[in-house]
DNA sequence: CCTGCTTTGTGAAAATATTCCCAAGTACGC
DNA sequence: GCGTACTTGGGAATATTTTCACAAAGCAGG
């Protein structure tokens, strides 16, 4: 299979969770265009998208809402279970803790690590928070390890993480990290996002956005 | 000024980063080809993202690290203060605002918004939780409005901060919101980065991946 | 001033991503 | 059966982004 892009695998995501709603809202089949348009993005390129991994659709008709759902779901891998380790008891922590929508989505949050004396030993949501140094030991009962530690602690958890033989890592610190080759990496950078903003609204009036989202 | 890519910019945040943690290392120039190898890139990107802005380096010498670090400053908008109001006082709004670096870059939270009677009126990191429903008498004292809300609440809020006259908002809940032209909005999207992960880690051993990030 | 070694800035080329466009399939009304 | 109105899939055309590659510029040592 020619390589998917980032991009085509962020639109999938969209897509997914639209096919979702209009499930939910009793819609037996949706056109192209009808998905194109609730994303805000071309109904060429939904099509496009879509036929990097089959053909889903049928002319004349559009496409069938649940089947290209499952679809969907079975190439974003959603259809799995993903053990997931979570690095840091933080606020962020807590946060992807208390959303429950994960565990629908097959992520399983099986541990908590932190640092902090204060927090080893309490539970989070339920799940109690172990020291960071047992991480090691807990090698082989996750796939995944989330990074939700303060900036310096990073590259070390991720290090860690790697060691413990996670596959993905999803990073929350603001920083840019090195793993091995063959190792999926994500970064979620807040402060990022922000600068973004301030540059958009930096830019003189006249100057032309991109219409991009 | 040509159209900027958003890539360039989140490449402009990066680059930022790394001339803060050159400069506070004591270094005093830097060439390209450094500063591309701890973002892992190529320094033709680098060049090339900062000739759209002007010629910031020296032939044969690099770039000076605090001119540069400056310039990118101005150019993000980092060097004028936002007043950021934060909507949503649950785990996320609070994990942004124990982050206590969005004031060194110029983003000050000057207002916090609930929904949730619970949450009204105490406090949190220091900054009282008003009713949402005094949103629109604020209008006016905030430049970005951060949703940090339960999805169904992301579209309403959205609406509310346009009207109360920001020029940009940053989204963390997990759906497509729809705002005017004009207004700027990122949205960081937890799940869809889960998401990429499952897909990333789903794909068969032997196909292979980008080599971005 | 000249030679050798660096490094930038930037057109041009290459690689990627998006959009256009239409043949082919499907339904429906008459 | 036939005409009209849809819609997909995907090759071709565009547009955008990244990389190449090199002239121009800077420094150092003699």
């Amino acid at each position: 299979m020619a390589r998917i892009s980032e991009s085509t695998v962020r639109r999938l995501s969209h897509y997914y969770r639209v096919l979702e709603e209009v499930s939910a809202e009793g819609q037996r089949m949706i056109s192209s265009h009808l998905l194109a348009e609730r994303e805000g993005i071309t109904s060429a390129q939904v099509r496009k998208d879509l036929s990097y991994f089959g053909s889903f659709g049928r002319r004349g008709l559009g496409y069938n809402v649940e089947h290209l759902r499952d679809e969907i779901r079975a190439i974003l891998g959603l259809d799995k279970r993903w053990r997931v380790a979570m690095v840091g008891a933080g606020h962020i922590g807590a946060a992807l803790l208390g959303y429950k929508g994960f565990a629908d989505q097959g992520f399983d949050v099986v541990a908590v690590f932190d640092a902090a004396p204060s927090r080893i030993g309490s539970t989070l949501d339920g799940f109690p928070v172990r020291d960071i140094a047992e991480l090691p030991a807990a090698a082989g009962t996750f796939d995944m390890g989330v990074i939700a530690t303060p900036i310096k602690a990073a590259q070390d958890v991720a290090d860690a993480l790697v060691a413990a033989g996670v596959r993905g890592i999803l990073n929350f610190a603001p920083r840019k990290l090195r793993v091995p080759v063959g190792i999926a990496l994500r970064t979620v950078d807040m402060t990022m996002e922000f600068e973004s903003l301030s540059f958009a609204l930096s830019l003189k009036r006249g100057a032309r956005r991109r219409p991009r989202e």
